[in-house]
DNA sequence: AAGTGGTCTAGACCACTTA
DNA sequence: AAGTGGTCTAGACCACTTA
């Protein structure tokens, strides 16, 4: 369990850490603007006397608070209070699978192309390669019962993961099938709403140009990207939900 | 500046941190699937010896995976590597201001419509009060350049924040007023794809039932509801973007 | 040269949880 | 009773950055 202040604030009984106190008071000093963008925070050394504890732990609390995007530090300069260009929201993407059964419903999911060819200069481009690696490109729907729930479109970099180019995702659906195999270090996603095109709206059972919800994500391991995905929601089928406590960020 | 695993990576030269390395090895077991969710992971004592150093370092490294949900920690149980339920993604929800002259285009926005009112019993009950009290109702369209951009839609608590009942909005929106002036310690968003309704269509000036991204977004303090909006962008306008680096998010 | 953060140590005492 | 994490201390040495 994530302790947040949120949290710790409803359960009054529980006797607040040093670094819980500390870090309530500068976040607040900072998230009620108190404390200017700009500010400069006391350095550690004179926090540790202000809150009569070692520098240890003052030292976790700013770096904590440095993680969060909340401040600047620097060295011999200081901790500085950044502006607060954008509210930072922890967004939970789940397993597709997961979200179906979460509603109680049935999943089952159906591979409609499977093909390995050599890239495109487009693709290449968007995955970094370079032109005429191979490539996975599957197409797979996914059901809740018997409704169409979400269309798949993904491109796997055969580089990284070549074993991709056999399997049949027959169990496994692509992207828990790569979740398994793959190690990965980093993730973007693009979120929007869109009309649904000609092949979106066929397979999802929709008309034309009904609202859907596109969510592309790219996948990298280390430097080499892994795969990239479209997935496409009908729009009245879901909701990403995102959370956010500031002292849960870092 | 936050210094993922992804970063130090590619920053070859950069001599890795005891913290660090600690990190990226149990961290990668864990992405790797050679841990396997369930599995326990050695305890401080044990690891603070593999790695010949002190239990302080192994306790940081251990609690920032619990932090960014990797592993779940339990006295005398020990720490066990939890099912990865959801890849999670940090979503940065720009100022709609900042946005736009992030586009190179002018800033603009105008008040539609001010109220102060006692909440409607859905109202009351979406915000977390009795009914009732009041609350400003606020409707606001943003402009970049002579476009409609944005439409927002807000009901203010105005127990939390009084002031709000007699500001005009001119010099500041809504958004960035209350971010100013008042301390919030949580926030929930629900982002969605709807075709606009009339209101929506009429004042983004685009067809109704077109595609349009609705990120709504309650935000609390303490345990009170400060605010709630529903700002609806025409799709075409408007992505969302998230990353993810699994060492960050501690 | 001096101020500041970055990292680490070797210990301490306690709280909680299972057995 | 014993194992494990939670938190904290009082120091250390260094790296970086400004002056």
């Amino acid at each position: 369990m994530i302790e947040d202040a949120f949290t710790a604030n409803r359960m009054s009984e529980a006797p607040l850490s040093l670094h819980r106190r500390i870090l309530s008071d500068i976040e607040q000093n900072i998230l009620t603007g108190r404390w200017q963008p700009g500010f400069r925070i006391a350095p550690e050394q004179q926090l540790a006397l202000q809150y009569g504890c070692s520098r240890m732990t003052v030292n976790k609390v700013v770096t904590q608070l440095a993680r969060a995007g909340l401040i600047q530090r620097r060295r011999k300069v200081g901790s500085v209070v950044l502006p607060q260009k954008a509210q930072s929201a922890i967004l939970e993407i789940y397993d597709i699978r997961e979200e179906v059964k979460a509603k109680g419903e049935i999943y089952s999911h159906q591979i409609l192309a499977q093909a390995v060819r050599p890239a495109s200069g487009q693709e290449a481009q968007h995955l970094g390669l370079s032109r005429k690696k191979l490539i996975a490109d599957i197409t797979c729907l996914h059901h809740a019962g018997k409704q169409p729930y979400c269309l798949e479109q993904r491109l796997i970099n055969l580089d990284v993961v070549p074993d991709a180019a056999a399997e049949t995702f027959e169990t496994l659906s692509p992207g828990p099938w790569l979740l398994d195999h793959v190690p990965w270090s980093a993730a973007e996603h693009r979120i929007a709403a869109r009309g649904a095109g000609t092949t979106e709206a066929t397979h999802l059972a929709i008309p034309i140009g009904s609202p859907v919800m596109v969510v592309e994500r790219q996948t990298w391991r280390l430097d080499q990207s892994v795969t990239s995905v479209r997935l496409t929601y009908p729009g009245k089928s879901h909701t990403l939900t995102a959370r956010f406590t500031p002292s849960q960020a870092g």
